[in-house]
DNA sequence: GCGTCAGGTTACTCATCGGTAGATAAACCG
DNA sequence: CGGTTTATCTACCGATGAGTAACCTGACGC
């Protein structure tokens, strides 16, 4: 080809050190989300970053550094934001009913993200579940002191049919499940998950069938 | 070593064909669900068969097609179990009741199985996604019909508090979760288990720190 | 007895990909 | 301006592991 005379050799421009890391870090999320864990190579993450191999090497170390860098980034947003949501002064419901929504507007405005930690993170065992099993931990002591909060208060113990990390896991997972299956419906709109969730969490089937609603506050 | 003398060259025993499949898949199940996909090797799959890797390849093809092979059979016996513990002719919290049992019964019995379905198939996306889809499919297709029925028994319409499939999603997940937890707490017996479920599910938070309690009635 | 076919194995090839050594060039400082 | 530091690249190595070719062997039919 003519134009290939005098090609500059494309190396790239002089950039600190947080500039580059945040590049990588972000292509890497994409490329982990895209391909898991396992599928996405170093090259593939270099070239999206727009950098060579080594610099990743040099500024994040080997792949399971540079995947422990992402996750610990990711959960750190999501936990974040969650956090950002709750108002602790409110009832119990319309706690939970903020941090899903919360939730619900992280994994939408951070897809990737969402998919690292919930789809990839999960099934390389090693180092990263026990980063994942802290996020989820995390999530789950925060919805666990709440029901434990509210069922104490009127005088509930523990017993065979009620256990407050039980309910607080199953709820995660519910949670966690429909964020999801939301991948795959972006017609609903983040709200209405939050209310679908907090319709089956709080009312319950029997109640639902006969009708009640359950809908915010106006706080 | 001295008894090493004329020792059997360790060449297997002939055995019919359906046999040695068996085996491999058994041996294929438990190192996947230990490894997880990518991590399994072809090799060790072959050493805890007691065979060698040329017969996988003969007998049940390459390695996606041995996955494919493995998630197939676990994901049509977790259905049949499921299915089997179903009675139809109950009202809708019992059969819930039931089914999550029988979850939960197969669960305990070949957590190996769940293993590999819940968390290797996951992830890695191509033709396995397709094969879990279904079977998560069938399951919330399965509470769906529970759940729409009830609710259209009394006249309920889908509105924005309200998806009968949206629900399904939820309660799904929230099962799969606990039994992902169930596995590092296998203190808590699967009665207990389903028993926290149903709670949740029927009566909601806003019964249950009242008080309330679901109990299977006795059929 | 003796072909022949299904069951079974050893020992190899070859691609992929994580990781690195060593060279190069831009900025910064005196 | 030199000299030094730091950012960046090209080009390679080595291990791991999927997949295969070619060979062995016991059983059964005729």
């Amino acid at each position: 080809m003519a134009d290939d005379v005098k090609r500059a050799p494309e190396r790239a421009k002089r950039l600190p050190r947080a500039v580059r890391e945040k590049q990588i870090l972000d292509a890497a999320v994409r490329v982990f989300s895209l391909h898991g864990y396992h599928s996405a190579s170093m090259d593939e993450i270099s070239e999206v970053a727009g950098v060579s191999k080594p610099m990743i090497y040099s500024y994040l170390g080997a792949k399971e550094d540079l995947f422990l860098h992402c996750i610990r980034r990711e959960a750190g947003g999501l936990l974040e934001a969650v956090q950002a949501g709750i108002k602790p002064d409110l009832p119990p419901d319309m706690q939970l009913w903020h941090g899903l929504r919360s939730f619900y507007g992280f994994v939408a405005e951070y897809r990737e993200s969402w998919t690292v930690l919930h789809r990839q993170a999960l099934t390389v065992g090693g180092p990263f579940a026990g980063e994942i099993d802290t996020l989820r931990g995390k999530a789950i002591e925060l919805v666990s002191a709440l029901v434990v909060s509210a069922g104490s208060r009127k005088g509930l113990a523990e017993q065979a049919e009620f256990s407050g990390e039980g309910l607080a896991v199953a709820l995660v997972g519910a949670a966690e499940s429909l964020a999801d299956w939301w991948l795959d419906h972006s017609d609903v709109s983040d709200g209405v998950l939050a209310s679908w969730l907090m319709n089956l969490i709080w009312l319950g089937f029997n109640d639902l069938v006969e009708g009640e609603v359950w809908r915010p506050t106006e706080q």
